[in-house]
RNA sequence: GGGCUCGUAGGGUAGCAUGGAUUAUCCUUUCGGCCUUCGGAGCCGAGGACGGGGGUUCAAAUCCCCCCGGGCCCA
């Protein structure tokens, strides 16, 4: 496609030369029918005092002769191209067959990226409004190592402060006798019940609440002891989120735990430092950075970094871990619900003052709430990841019943293992992360149209002819494809590159998912018109085009970490 | 109260940074048809939307201002 592109730039670029102007135009991509490629002529108008319509006019009988350009012509204002149908076949289905698993892949670079995502308080299992996270960040990651990126995934354990303490404490003190039966047998469900009841105990209980400030005052001053019981019940409660996330091909490199920074003494390092800074101030024995006139409005420009007791905060933690992230990447990308927008507004802040000229980059999402509200692990109002990957296998396990009837038991269980789970990310990502999303089971659990089984079930498709056509010639003349579904397909699969490009570079991941609907809807299209094992002549180079599908449908749905089956 | 953010058919969603083509994308739902032949989890057609009001422009879903509604944050 970027043959096509250069050539219309380069024509494009001779003809405006010779009506004498310099334009720096614009290629656009209009819809199917009008034409291939668009070069709006609407800005010149009046530097030539003219009407578009007869630049357009006038410019196309200047053009070049074109090697892969079929027809020009110019209408409304635009010049219009039409690529040569017979050239694009060749050249594109030739890429995609030489590159295979690499078609869509940018260039290496030597780009080290470090990606934290997830990051959940291990306090209790992942739930779908936190779900968003992993995903778009796992998706982000695979599409930036798609572009080239050197990518790491990182997930920050936060097992400090009072949240973990408390589950701790309710861990070491409450008889599993007097809780409530866990959900699950899963080692994160399993403390949930000691975790509210921990939580009621200390609201009713001063006792109690005085023995977690205690333990508190401890871990700060660097207690060993209750440093590593905090950091074993989270690390129990980790187990469990991990092994959620495995379920949904999420898989993090590296775990950072956040009591290390104030282990090594990095954290109390940053807060001498900024106590430094000329807007360094201090109420109450609390020391904070006046952030007035940094674009932080209302009380959020005293930005606090120690307690009254001189104890750290989780901000001043996070910064002591940006300082580290920076000496290990060129990029740093942050994957953070739009609840930590001002935090981070804050941290960019202080970095600075730190005489850092380097931020990270953050991708905020909004929410998954629930009909009846927001989610809340506390309170019990709550749908866990795991409810959501069962629910959708069974559902997925019910469809698989019904269509094969030929397969084992332990076959169809996969199969519906892989449709169930990449349902649940494929619904997640295709919405923008901005945008709030209502959870609703029907939607997630979605496995017609714009869903993962649809694409999936295009590749296992074209899997199934390959597999029935046996041997063919690979060498065969692909210029004979020039019907109109065989195009639109071939126009499809030419697009794969740049999709992944904008995905990767302008972290626009929510286009993966409408780009693999498309490719799966041209492919059905042309499947149902276009007879391929029975096609004659025209057998070999449209096996060659189911082939090249194949490809690129399997390399899209992974970059979604979506499993491409053969069968289903 | 202040700040940030979102608002596109019954429901969901793309397009908006860089304004343009008598027809605003796609899914779902509804209605009607096809096919039941390489895997029907299919194909074709119809219906239905830019939150409201101003402004800028030859041209606004897109840019600017005001208002309304949802979400998040700050105390």
């Amino acid at each position: 496609m970027t043959k096509f592109r250069s050539e219309v730039e380069d024509a494009a670029k001779k003809a405006f030369q010779s009506m004498g102007v310099e334009y720096s135009f614009e290629i656009e991509t209009p819809s199917y029918d009008i034409a291939d490629l668009a070069i709006p002529c609407f800005s010149l108008a009046k530097t030539l005092r003219k009407s578009p319509t007869s630049i357009a006019e006038e410019a196309v009988t200047n053009l070049p002769k074109m090697e892969l350009i079929s027809e020009a012509w110019a209408k409304n204002g635009y010049l219009n191209f039409k690529l040569d149908a017979a050239k694009l076949a060749t050249i594109t289905l030739r890429t995609v067959l030489n590159e295979a698993s690499d078609y869509g892949c940018g260039q290496k670079k030597s780009v080290k990226v470090l990606l934290e995502h997830t990051s959940v308080n291990p306090t209790g299992p992942i739930h779908v409004g936190r779900a968003r996270n992993p995903i778009i960040g796992d998706t982000l990651a695979r599409c930036m190592k798609a572009c080239g990126y050197d990518v790491t995934t990182e997930y920050l354990v936060n097992d400090v402060g009072k949240q973990v303490v408390l589950l701790a404490w309710g861990l070491k003190n409450i008889d599993p006798s007097e809780v409530d039966i866990a959900d699950r047998d899963k080692a994160d469900h399993q403390l949930v019940p000691f975790y509210r009841k921990a939580n009621q105990m200390m609201e009713e209980d001063q006792e109690v609440a005085r023995q977690i400030s205690e333990l508190l005052v401890r871990f700060e001053a660097g207690d060993a002891e209750v440093i590593d019981s905090v950091r074993k019940t989270a690390s129990m409660m980790l187990d469990g989120i991990v092994e959620s996330l495995d379920m949904i091909n999420v898989h993090i490199d590296n775990f950072t735990w956040e009591s290390d920074f104030i282990k090594d003494g990095s954290a109390r390092q940053v807060v001498d430092e900024l106590s430094k800074c000329a807007v360094c101030r201090e109420e109450e024995g609390a020391m904070y950075l006046d952030l007035e006139g940094c674009g932080i409005h209302g009380r959020g420009t005293k930005f606090f970094f120690t307690r009254a007791d001189g104890t750290t905060l989780y901000t001043t933690r996070d910064i002591a871990y940006h300082l580290d992230k920076f000496e290990r990447a060129d990029r740093i990308i942050n994957i953070l619900g739009e609840d930590q927008k001002l935090g981070q507004a804050q941290l960019a802040n202080a970095l600075m003052f730190l005489g850092k000229d380097r931020a990270p980059e953050c991708i905020f999402y909004s929410f998954v709430s629930l009909p009846e509200g927001r989610m809340s692990t506390r309170k019990g109002v709550v749908v866990y990841l795991d409810d959501l990957i069962e629910e959708a296998e069974e559902r997925a396990m019910e469809e698989v019943r019904k269509r094969r009837d030929d397969l084992s038991e332990e076959k169809m269980k996969e199969i519906a293992r892989d449709l169930g789970r990449g349902a649940v990310r494929y619904n997640i990502v295709r919405v923008q992360p901005e945008k709030q999303l209502t959870f609703k089971w029907d939607e997630a659990l979605n496995f017609e149209g714009n869903s993962a089984p649809f694409v999936q079930y295009a590749h296992a498709r074209a899997c199934s002819i390959l597999r029935r056509a046996g041997d063919f010639d690979h060498l065969t003349d692909l210029s004979v494809l020039k019907n109109d579904y065989e195009v639109r397909l071939i126009k499809e699969l030419a697009k794969f590159p740049s999709i992944i490009e904008d995905a990767g570079e302008k972290a626009r991941i929510h286009l993966l998912p409408v780009y693999c609907h498309d490719v799966a809807s041209a492919f059905n299209q042309f499947y149902t018109y276009m007879p391929v094992i029975k096609g004659g002549d025209m057998k070999d180079a449209r096996l060659i085009l189911v082939d090249a599908t194949r490809i690129v449908l399997a390399n899209a749905l992974n970059t979604l970490g979506l499993i491409a089956p053969e069968e289903m």
